[in-house]
DNA sequence: CCTACCGATCGGTAGG
DNA sequence: CCTACCGATCGGTAGG
């Protein structure tokens, strides 16, 4: 009885490679059994539907990047080192999984009610608590005091979220490397001063 | 004969409009004609195919996006104010039709070839025309001479491609604002210095 | 722009 | 994990 379970994982690993590939939408249940050398009824022995995967891909994620975020706000550390920290954590929860990454980003739109509600809310308060970190960063003057917090925020996570989609470890910097050099960038800026 | 050239147009805006939405894959051809208050048929005699619409998005914008480089590229300023002035265009490009631009950023890898093919170079065709306006400030000295300069390049257009799916000009900053300060934070970071 | 319709493909089930 | 199959929906065409 050991079989089963990780069978499973390898229907839910093969098919964030396909979502992230082709799309949720365009993704079929016979492209998936095909990667796996069996037949397309055969899937439902380890899944229940399509959009099971899809929900274990989106929240499993979801729950990596809220428990490394809570582990950042215990520091006892200044609002810039926070937010560098929050970043590289943030891009090495990502790094473990490029592809369920992708998926999580790309794709959780297909999700159906409640679900999307769930995940969208989960989403909302993690971004929340990054821009809050940036507005500790104003009151304690280590950050610009005009900054457009939303603006801000929401820039970061766009360049964060889009990493999955260009980002491959093998001929490129490390993961913990990048997030030093992303966090660099988006507190520093490209320029000399 | 003034009706069939505004109506093939009214048919593309309302196809962007749901390829936004629910994704180029997940919108039904039925979805449009409804939105329309025609039927499906009916789409046929405006335009060829599906992807006919897709291809005039993608290709329209990327259009646009070249055209406003070309300018840029022209001005006799320093790199960091053309990066500068390059992110402002961009953004101005993008408010101009946010849904298209929306469309033009998520639904592209659903063209087929060799459209698909064409419209990535043409992407990274200006992603490196940017990329040569940061080397050029790092050999000038304006940027730090350390920075990786594909990463700067991915993480600048991460940003300003995601856009589209959380800014409305409505409840926010004008486009031209907002290509200021996005262009600050990249340039300056948030950091006070 | 409509009615009528087509072949292909979809997610999923029954029963073994 | 398979064979056999279902109802629904897809993009698109013919002919008017």
């Amino acid at each position: 009885m050991i079989t089963p379970i990780s069978r499973k994982k390898q229907v839910i690993r093969m098919a964030a490679e396909l979502f992230k590939d082709k799309g949720y939408a365009a993704a079929s249940m016979r492209d998936l059994a095909q990667k796996l050398g069996i037949e397309a009824a055969s899937l439902y022995s380890h899944i229940k539907s399509k959009e099971e995967i899809l929900r274990t891909l989106c929240f499993d994620m979801a729950a990596e990047f809220r428990a490394s975020l809570d582990a950042v706000e215990k520091m006892k550390v200044s609002a810039s080192e926070k937010l560098r920290i929050g970043i590289e954590e943030h891009v090495k929860v990502m790094a473990r999984d490029l592809t369920a990454s992708a998926v999580f980003m790309n794709e959780h739109r297909h999700l159906s009610q409640p679900y999307l509600r769930e995940f969208l809310l989960l989403r909302i308060n993690y971004i929340n608590r990054f821009k809050k970190i940036i507005e500790e960063g104003i009151r304690t003057g280590e950050f610009k005091p005009h900054i457009d917090t939303k603006l801000s925020v929401m820039t970061l996570f766009s360049s964060l979220n889009w990493m999955p989609l260009w980002y491959s470890p093998e001929n490129s910097i490390k993961p913990e490397e990048l997030g030093r050099q992303l966090a660099d960038m988006l507190i520093n800026g490209l320029k000399k001063n």
